[in-house]
DNA sequence: AAATGCTAATCC
DNA sequence: GGATTAGCATTT
């Protein structure tokens, strides 16, 4: 790696990181390089005290260097013939649990809060302001997940009724069209008894029957002739025969 | 080491 | 504010 790739590293990092460019950068400016121990190192202090790294950029800042928080580039941006590749630093857990702790007292960000987190978290406000976008947008997914499940249950539940019901219908059918048979069945054997007897016909098929009510048994009743009896209730129905 | 997940940052 | 990108970590 040139000196000069270095620099251009640097002024990139700066560029989008200017909270990075503190005394280490230095050392990498001489090419003492294997920055990552000293990156580490940065990294720690940021990351588990905030308000110490907060102070160090801002001793920075007012010691004269050009620290100035320049709008962010964006992603892979090819400059002349150079790709720009973008850095990226997670926050600690110190930091989201603050940031989460807020969030959850109120999902909206006011100026004046920003301000606050950001000094105690020693972030850019910016960068708080970004952290509640996108809280705000992985809170509104989580929603509509919870309600897309809570909906597909739901309709699980409904299917399996409809299906339940579906089949006690057909059920239901199959009785009702087994009772009607039976009915047809006995309705014919009697008939035939009847005209092979040659006696004269019965009241069967007139509306002359005498009618019972056996409310008792929660049943009612026809008497069809003398001693054959009809009885339905809602369940099935039943032609009772009796011996005299 | 490819796939996947998470999320900071960017763009519109 | 939504959509997207891309860096980094974890999982497979």
């Amino acid at each position: 790696m040139t000196g000069s790739k270095v620099d251009d590293q640097m002024e990139l990092i700066s560029h989008f990181y200017p909270q990075n460019l503190l005394p280490i950068s230095t050392r990498r400016r001489e090419g003492i390089m294997a920055s990552s121990k000293v990156d580490d190192q940065m990294e720690l202090i940021s990351h588990f005290y905030p308000h110490i790294y907060a102070q160090l950029a801002q001793e920075q800042v007012s010691l004269g260097e050009t620290v100035k928080p320049r709008r962010r580039r964006k992603k892979n941006k090819v400059e002349g013939s150079e790709v720009v590749m973008r850095k990226r630093k997670l926050l600690s857990e110190e930091q989201v649990n603050l940031l989460e702790q807020s969030f959850g007292d109120e999902h909206k960000l006011e100026m004046e809060r920003k301000a606050k987190l950001a000094s105690e978290l020693g972030l850019d406000p910016h960068q708080v302001a970004v952290w509640f976008q996108n809280r705000r947008a992985r809170w509104k997914n989580k929603k509509i997940e919870e309600e897309y499940s809570k909906l597909k249950t739901q309709h699980e539940t409904t299917i399996i009724e409809k299906y339940r019901l579906e089949t006690e219908v057909l059920k239901m059918k199959e009785q009702l069209c087994e009772a009607e048979m039976e009915i047809q069945k006995l309705l014919l054997e009697r008939k035939s008894d009847i005209s092979s007897n040659n006696s004269p016909i019965s009241s069967i098929f007139s509306m002359e029957q005498q009618h019972f009510d056996l409310g008792e048994f929660g049943m009612e009743g026809k008497l069809m002739d003398d001693n054959m009896f009809f009885v339905a209730d809602n369940q099935s129905t039943y032609i009772t025969l009796w011996d005299n």
